[in-house]
DNA sequence: TAGGCCATCTGGTCCT
DNA sequence: AGGACCAGATGGCCTA
């Protein structure tokens, strides 16, 4: 059985066509059709706000347009019972003034013999009419707290977006995906921070691209693919010119520090000198950079990794995030240069090594990082410590993780 | 044109 | 009572 559509039975619904119309708003995405009502204006997501204080705009002319032109009436097609709007219930068992109404159905046209109609009260028409008004006004208000909550949560969801790898503005990650690439970013990230090794690249990858459908696959593979290649061209002039250019990649994340605490487990993992201290965990440790920069690195997936990257197109990025779930945070300190460099700060360095990879992977993991990022903290500086919590084994965190 | 993705509406449920 | 949250339904846009 076919339900009766909700445009033929709804009180409040306006199609996309009409609000495009009303609205004149254009669609901010790229990558779909959907036309949002109106631009989010968020961070102003208040669950608490009253209505008209996060009321759409073209809400209010809806109502206005709502009292001129009253809404179309459905069609006479049979309505489920789960599907009848309020208005429609009404007619049938309300509560309040059901008399009335249940005497206006019964009130048929004028009886062509002069008989009296019904006794009784006369209709209230009037408290009926209201009362329909306080519906639709409830329902209207209703579908805009909808609105505005479904905005904060695709806003939540562009942050998200930012902070995954492979954030591309014009090339945006569906929600499904965005959600599977940060649950293996994080289980990633878990994973290097609990095992105090990094990965390879290819296990990185792996990891990242775990249950992502096929397209995000060759997205995220392909913004490391494009790094990997410029840097091996550029390794292949000169090893003090790949040592530079590596230098100079590594140099620019806002996350290198992320990798901080942990010796890289390559030959040198970190110059001397160029040991790690971090004043918000005074106490605590002096970290040795990880070392995923310098002679044996990976490119990143974030640094114009993807061509959009580097585009005028980008936004300046977001901050990083300051919590990590509660496992670490980063203090944030300077943000100003993040606008020049794409946000993510997971830095693999491509480096053409002896370690082959699948068919599908054109990267080169390197196992001898000799040397890692001189500048790292020259730019950026972020306090990354550890939190006293417990962490989850590795066990945990892999049967999280494959679950 | 089918399928994917999305925004929106809607009614139900739970909570304050 | 009203708001938040949720899931189902629907239709629009885009891409292969």
């Amino acid at each position: 059985m076919a339900w009766v559509p909700a445009r033929a039975v709804g009180i409040g619904v306006i199609s996309q066509k009409e609000r495009k119309e009303t609205s004149g708003e254009q669609s901010a995405r790229t990558g779909c059709g959907a036309m949002p009502t109106f631009p989010f204006h968020e961070p102003t997501v208040m669950p608490e706000s009253q209505f008209g204080a996060n009321f759409p705009r073209d809400l209010v002319a809806e109502l206005r347009l709502r009292k001129q032109e009253p809404f179309p009436k459905a069609e006479p097609l049979p309505v489920p019972p789960e599907r009848r709007t309020p208005e429609q219930d009404s007619d049938k068992d309300d509560g309040e003034d059901g008399a009335a109404e249940e005497e206006d159905a019964d009130e048929g046209p004028p009886d062509e013999h002069g008989q009296p109609r019904r006794r009784g009260p006369r209709k209230k028409k009037g408290a009926s009419k209201a009362r329909l008004d306080r519906v639709k006004l409830r329902r209207m208000e209703a579908n805009a707290r909808e609105r505005n909550r479904m905005h904060g949560l695709n806003n939540a969801l562009d942050s998200l977006r930012r902070v995954v790898p492979c954030y591309s503005k014009t090339q945006k990650l569906s929600k499904i995906e965005t959600l599977r690439l940060a649950k293996n970013y994080i289980w990633a990230l878990s994973e290097i921070l609990s095992s105090g090794r990094r990965p390879d690249l290819l296990s990185f990858v792996q990891t990242l691209c775990k249950g992502l459908s096929q397209p995000t696959t060759n997205l995220v593979a392909g913004c490391l693919q494009l790094n990997a290649r410029a840097f091996v061209a550029e390794h292949s002039g000169g090893e003090a010119a790949a040592a530079a250019a590596a230098a100079a990649l590594c140099a620019r994340s806002p996350y290198d520090a992320l990798y901080a605490p942990y010796p890289s487990p390559g030959a040198g993992g970190t110059p001397p000198g160029h040991h790690h201290h971090h004043p918000g965990a005074e106490g605590a440790k002096t970290f040795r950079s990880y070392g995923y920069c310098g002679g044996g690195a990976y490119e990143a997936f974030y640094e114009s990794a993807s061509p959009e990257c580097a585009s005028p197109q980008l936004e300046a990025p977001h901050s990083p995030p300051v919590n990590f779930n509660g496992i670490f945070a980063l203090k944030h300190e300077d943000a100003g240069d993040l606008a020049k460099n794409c946000p993510y700060g997971v830095r693999y360095c491509a480096v053409p090594s002896r370690a082959g990879l699948s068919q599908s992977a054109v990267f080169r993991a390197s196992s001898s990082s000799s040397s890692s990022s001189s500048s790292s903290d020259a730019r950026f500086s972020y306090d990354v410590h550890v939190r006293g919590q417990a962490y989850p084994t590795q066990d945990d965190l892999s049967a999280a993780f494959h679950n």
